[in-house]
DNA sequence: AGCTAATAACTGACTGGTCAGTTATTAGCT
DNA sequence: AGCTAATAACTGACCAGTCAGTTATTAGCT
């Protein structure tokens, strides 16, 4: 009787983040409801039981993939922050490609399409994502737009207003490659688009006087 | 024995729109896997089974409810396309109220999450979604840009990123709103974001001779 | 080193509850 | 009386979560 390759291998370290990867594929595929723990076992070349011993429901697990998600993100963010407080323009045009460039590389686009699906039902996950990472991020760009216009760099307004003006289009930009470009729409340069989108609005946010 | 209010109406003519307005509600709060077709019945004032004497599916009844917001919204697209062919500040200005009013007054906003939450269940859906409207939508106003480009009102780049950069905020906003605001999160106020953001952008878009 | 007992990772068949969709029947209209 | 909108009880499929049993690995003993 040949023994042949075992079964599983027991390895319980490397479980979790594996489980993990599987759950952010399928939930960001189906959605929270419409996922299948045993699509997830499968693709985690586990059984379903296996789950089990690491996570106590799904939800668990939803929670355990989205705030995966934060904490690399909040590095940038952290980054972002301390940034030098430099010229206006130089500084965000900084950000611009920092945050283009996450935005790319990371599933943040695809966690961020969950949790925008999934808010209502879980709603303790909509206020994860918004304290630990968006109001931050949103913060910083804030505070940044605050210092600059103390130092008369760039016209008053509400900060925040600014900020939001400032992200906008790379969220729609993520959205539309989530939801419409699967479906046939042509999709945005991210990099392209944060460029243009910086420019544009930098002149308008210089008062006159600083203007290059 | 005393008859006492009949126990139902036959109202063969009014169930749809009574039935789609509740699905809606219900769709919105919950997503489409969770929404219950006992909830969507109860609240439309009918039997589950009665449900089926209009739609075959859960899905057709979605379908029926994402379908029937978009015809009104068209006819804003129409009418913003119509616009006259003015100064561009002044279009702008006055599309950019057009939109906030019809964000903060209809379900747009409620039905848009939806779209982008069921997208990759329901691809047809965001194709329709997509090729009915939001395109139509977004180039609407890119023609507007190309025009004012032609006639050397606003800066040369890609009329359709300037388009997205245009409805961007708003769009964050709403999701905003809906995503973030239950569970705490200062809201946006729509219009006053608008104005701000068109202002912003205008001074960027308009080169310098055209400025006032 | 080889053998065995003990441990813990892992499996997969099972269950209890849920819910979309069906159907036999009743109530209301003309 | 005849027709059909509408009901409410019903069914069958599906799936999250469980658990008794199996297999890989490790520890202890000689």
């Amino acid at each position: 009787m040949e023994p042949g390759p075992p079964k599983f291998r027991r390895r319980k370290a490397d479980r979790p983040t594996e489980i993990l990867g599987a759950a952010l594929a399928v939930f960001a595929e189906k959605g929270f409801a419409a996922a299948r723990l045993d699509e997830i076992a499968r693709r985690a070349g586990v059984s379903k039981g296996a789950l089990y011993l690491y996570f106590e429901t799904k939800e668990d697990i939803f929670r355990a993939v989205v705030g995966q998600v934060i904490a690399p993100n909040m590095v940038a963010v952290k980054a972002m922050a301390a940034a030098h407080p430099g010229p206006f323009p130089d500084l965000i045009r900084r950000v611009a490609v920092a945050i283009a460039q996450v935005a790319q590389t990371s599933p943040l686009s695809a966690v961020a399409k969950m949790v925008l699906g999934e808010a209502r039902n879980f709603p303790e996950l909509a206020r994860v994502w918004h304290d630990d990472l968006v109001s931050q991020a949103l913060e910083a760009i804030s505070g940044a737009v605050k210092a600059a216009q103390a130092r008369g760099e760039i016209k008053p307004g509400d900060p925040r207003t600014f900020a939001l003006q400032f992200i906008s289009p790379l969220l729609v930009a993520m959205m539309w490659r989530e939801t419409f470009v699967p479906v046939g729409a042509e999709p945005f340069d991210l990099s392209r688009l944060m460029s243009q989108h910086v420019e544009t609005l930098l002149h308008g946010l210089l008062v006159a006087e600083t203007r290059s």
